[in-house]
DNA sequence: TTGTAAGCGTTATCAT
DNA sequence: ATGATAACGCTTACAA
């Protein structure tokens, strides 16, 4: 994509006629006083007279006037605008996103979002933030290269949520200890009694390797390491129903089973079910994100929380400080996430499967 | 809420210090010509000889230049900005959200999205999006009192999408036909052989009562008129959890429930589960709205779809047309629903529970 | 306290 | 084919 096009569209041209919304001079105008004053009082400025001061406001909601923002900022060449992109697939996103809007909003920045769709790849929803001229921009669940995030960061303050902080320049990370989250899963299920733990892992991610090595050593440290058995997954539910089915073959099926997120532990449990097993009587399953659907009752998910109202706060700081200039290097803040133990974990069953 | 404030935050300011993006005068001067050449060049508007036309988008890519959209767009005093409000935890919702996204881009518009959440009620997130210079306002799942849509649809061309157009002055909506899609699912169940079909309704949403009416009607035509049974519900599972303990405690259960959408299905489901009754063995249990979660392998609930790709498509032609003038007066959408038959449904067993 | 006027970066009109 | 130049609506020195 050519950087210098605003749009891929047809050109932009003038609007067919609808009435143009009224400016400060018709306020002004009819407030009988000049624009710099109608400014000032519009803003809050201070410096101008009580008496004046109603007339402007007066003439403003009588005209129905709304300050043309675009102006504004063009004038101040500032826009308070934060961008963010996300897939607006993932209710994980979904909810940062809010919490993202509810920081900016406190700071008194607005937040633009920017979707990630098959149509509109995560570098082409960047560009497109640019184009709204964000002071910074946010990216959620991000896989654009290193080279390409170097590059963006050089445009503007970038920050990534959820990505571990690797060759990356000038960029800011904040992310939750996924090493941590996934050890906090194996210490619940050893806490239960179980020993035959096997992991589903989340395939090539960055962070599948972190959570893959949180359960490796929290095995380990529970004097478990022979009994480590990782399975490649994914990030859905078919990679779910690929992994438990491979589970289901082996000559000793584990007591428990945690998987890389939510989708993929569905994926796991719905297989276990076709074949009789039932959750978490012969298997216990565990998730990851603590999504929505590992909230809904039918199907109670243990999970592990980012905590997404702290993700979203420590983002938009990251995003403001690095704009105000209060930043020094790039930051990488790490939360610790949190266990949610539901109803689909519990002890192993006396009578276990395959035993000999 | 102030009109006339831009935000609520402080007052804007100039930025600290950040390197100001080059300008087109930059270019010009880069290339040695007039500014007017270099915006007829990049806008790739005819007029301009090749050779400077290559100067020109050298100087541009040396100097990493991109457009100010906000000074294109003061200037031409349009945007071509579809406002978009939303609720990201609605599945349903995202996915139009990314259909009008591209429904959008095809015709050259690009959309901004202004978030529904507890902090932001819809009636603010119109604000922004007018603050935003939106040259139309589609609203998904819009709750607005009549008379402050009428009043919005008289500041710029409003599109609703998933409302009936009632007592709504200038407003565009595009919806589904409830009515319809409600009975395709007793129509389903009668197939089956079903004649005990409950429906638990969505309380007080004026789409509920279309549902409700439709399921009314199509038991009628199957002459099971009398065996009609509305039961209070909503669109939540806690909704569906009250409900189906309330058809527990009669005196013979139905065979078949349908439910106003899929959270509250789910929510039968669960309750029904832990009474003991089996899902569709015991009684099949339908949704609305085939979002992602009846699409759950672990969940497969019937459902009803629909369309989002027709109803975003719809929703922006609506909103366009309108805008360039094409359209005459307001319009009414009504698409075709969709019957997603899964596993949740199934003929009634022979031994039926509590019958005499 | 109030008004005048110079920009912000772009596009479009009108000369040349 | 190209270049001055006047807007667009707003903010802000600076002047009164």
């Amino acid at each position: 994509m050519s950087r210098h096009t605003r749009t891929d569209g047809p050109p932009l041209t003038e609007l067919p006629a609808r009435q143009k919304p009224p400016t400060i001079r018709e306020v002004a105008h009819a407030a009988g006083v000049s624009t710099a004053l109608v400014s000032i009082v519009l803003r809050g400025a201070p410096g101008a007279s009580e008496t004046n001061r109603a007339r402007v406001l007066a003439a403003a909601e009588q005209l129905g006037y709304r300050a043309n923002r675009t102006a504004s900022l063009m004038k101040l060449r500032r826009t308070r605008h934060l961008g963010v992109t996300l897939n607006v697939r993932s209710a994980f996103q979904g909810e940062l996103a809010e919490q993202i809007h509810a920081a900016a909003a406190q700071l008194g920045y607005q937040i633009v979002l920017s979707l990630v769709t098959a149509a509109q790849d995560e570098s082409r929803a960047v560009e497109t933030l640019l184009g709204f001229r964000c002071e910074s921009v946010i990216m959620l669940g991000c896989q654009l290269p290193e080279a390409r995030l170097r590059e963006l960061a050089r445009e503007l303050p970038l920050v990534l949520v959820g990505r571990r902080r690797v060759n990356l320049g000038n960029v800011d990370v904040v992310r939750s200890a996924d090493h941590h989250g996934q050890a906090l899963v194996v210490e619940h299920l050893t806490r239960l009694g179980h020993r035959d733990i096997a992991h589903v892992d989340g395939g090539q991610q960055p962070i599948s390797a972190q959570r893959r090595q949180g359960y490796r050593a929290a095995m380990r440290r529970h004097d478990l390491g022979a009994r480590i058995r990782v399975i490649t997954g994914g990030d859905s539910e078919r990679d779910g129903h690929r992994a438990a089915a491979e589970l289901l073959r082996s000559q000793q099926p584990p007591t428990a089973v945690c998987a890389f997120n939510d989708h993929c532990a569905l994926g796991i449990i719905d297989t276990l079910a076709k074949a009789g097993l039932r959750v978490p009587g012969d298997c216990s399953v565990t998730g990851y994100d603590n999504s929505l659907i590992a909230q809904l009752a039918a199907i109670d998910l243990t999970s592990v929380s980012q905590e997404p109202p702290l993700l979203a706060q420590s983002a938009v700081r990251a995003a403001i400080d690095r704009l105000e200039g209060h930043a020094s290097g790039p930051t990488d803040t790490v939360l610790e996430p949190r266990l949610v133990i539901r109803g689909s974990s519990s002890p192993p069953s006396r009578r276990l499967p395959h035993r000999p």
